[in-house]
DNA sequence: AAACCGACGAGAGCATCGCTCTGTGAGGCC
DNA sequence: GGCCTCACAGAGCGATGCTCTCGTCGGTTT
């Protein structure tokens, strides 16, 4: 991330990107599982055993690139919901959720990393947190800003479900309940791109972006975002 | 399936049954990408080429798991569903996605072999989608009936974005807009489990089961599902 | 009853994997 | 210029999925 300093570490940074983007291709390619250190050592013409002076291990090298995704997918997803006019809630939502679902599409096995099955033996370290939540944050600054503009009411009713802290950091502490929708909304649209990308609407969905964009709909509803 | 007639195929069957019966625990425990082939043959005390009479190769192994969690999912769902007085439309799709999650939560591996990533190379036989179906058969019978009750009227609008025959397939032809949103919900509750599975709601949900009800409550409204 | 043929199991072997250890070389630092 | 750390290669270990061959045993047919 900072500057090497030294004409070694510098090559050592670029050499080190060099094999992500390596594993990256494959990955993109062969999926998760079929990523094999050797078979990128092999590529780029140095043994296998070099290639943990870089990356200790498979794992590690897997956890750059879920970090990558997560980024990659994060910047799509804002840059295509920065796009829209501030007041146009909906409209950002399906900006966002659009992309993402885009990214997907041109990712499936990335995509499939970040939120398919965890890989075998794999935990997810802390590193991982803060990219993974970029999209989330973005559903949720939508509905902060219509709160704060006034285009949104607090929800009536009482819900406890989530973490308090959790409502206290994102500024939702007095719509617990739209706070709720906001989770399913959000576990809701990558569910459906998930449903879309590996494979279970098929032969039932024939149009799947007009498909997607109804999930959007439903969700919008559901938080009360207005039709503009 | 049929009943083996000579003593060869009786034998043959049952250590059939014990091989898939041992993989069965090893998925349980270690996950699917670590399933060996190897170790099942180990356990049962014989050499690991001798499985290969039985199953012609790990996929194929894992087909007849996939299809066997399908089904154990499916009847745990079908049950959960049946035990709900039939006018309570609500009640039962909340039967039935409770127990989808119940079942899920006490078996993640195998819901993440049904839900997670697809396995490394691994396609999905023709076997697996009639068992897949089961449980989004059941929220799809569930609409039929309110609709057929009377209880539900069609939901205006065109959508157009579902297969037609697989419309006329469910009896839901006339009400297209109600269609697409069951398959909404569908993807959205597995979404949803997945969600919670694999850990991307932790430090935000805080009581998932409530968590959970919320969201199959947020679906019912979107499908118009009465309140008993 | 005898011959036969098919299924069955074991073992060795191939290519691959992640990862470790050791030795050697070459670059930067004092 | 000498030291020393880093980088790399290669061999090796245990494990995987899968194939091939070979001996054996059981059921079937003549």
């Amino acid at each position: 991330m900072s500057a090497p300093r030294t004409a070694r570490a510098r090559v050592r940074a670029q050499l080190t990107a060099e094999i992500a983007d390596v594993a990256r291709a494959h990955l993109a390619t062969d999926g998760a599982a079929a990523l094999s250190l050797r078979a990128v050592a092999r590529e780029l013409g140095m043994a296998s055993s070099a290639v943990y002076r870089y990356f200790p291990s498979r794992d590690d090298l897997l956890t750059t690139l879920i970090v990558d995704a997560y980024d990659a997918l994060g910047t799509a997803a804002e840059r295509a919901e920065a796009a829209v006019p501030r007041e146009d809630l909906r409209g950002r939502l399906h900006a966002a959720c659009g992309a993402a679902r885009d990214w997907a599409l041109a990712h499936p096995h990335e995509y499939s990393l970040l939120y398919g099955s965890p890989v075998p033996g794999y935990a997810a370290p802390e590193t991982t947190i803060g990219p993974a939540a970029r999209v989330g944050t973005l559903v949720v600054a939508i509905i902060t800003d219509g709160l704060a503009s006034g285009v949104l009411t607090p929800l009536p009713g009482v819900a406890d479900m989530l973490e308090p802290r959790v409502l206290a950091d994102l500024g939702l502490t007095d719509d617990p309940v739209r706070a709720a929708l906001t989770v399913t909304a959000w576990s809701g649209l990558f569910g459906a791109i998930g449903w879309e990308l590996h494979g279970h609407t098929h032969n039932i969905v024939r149009d799947h972006a007009a498909w997607f964009r109804s999930v959007v709909d439903t969700h919008a509803d559901a938080l009360g975002l207005p039709r503009l």
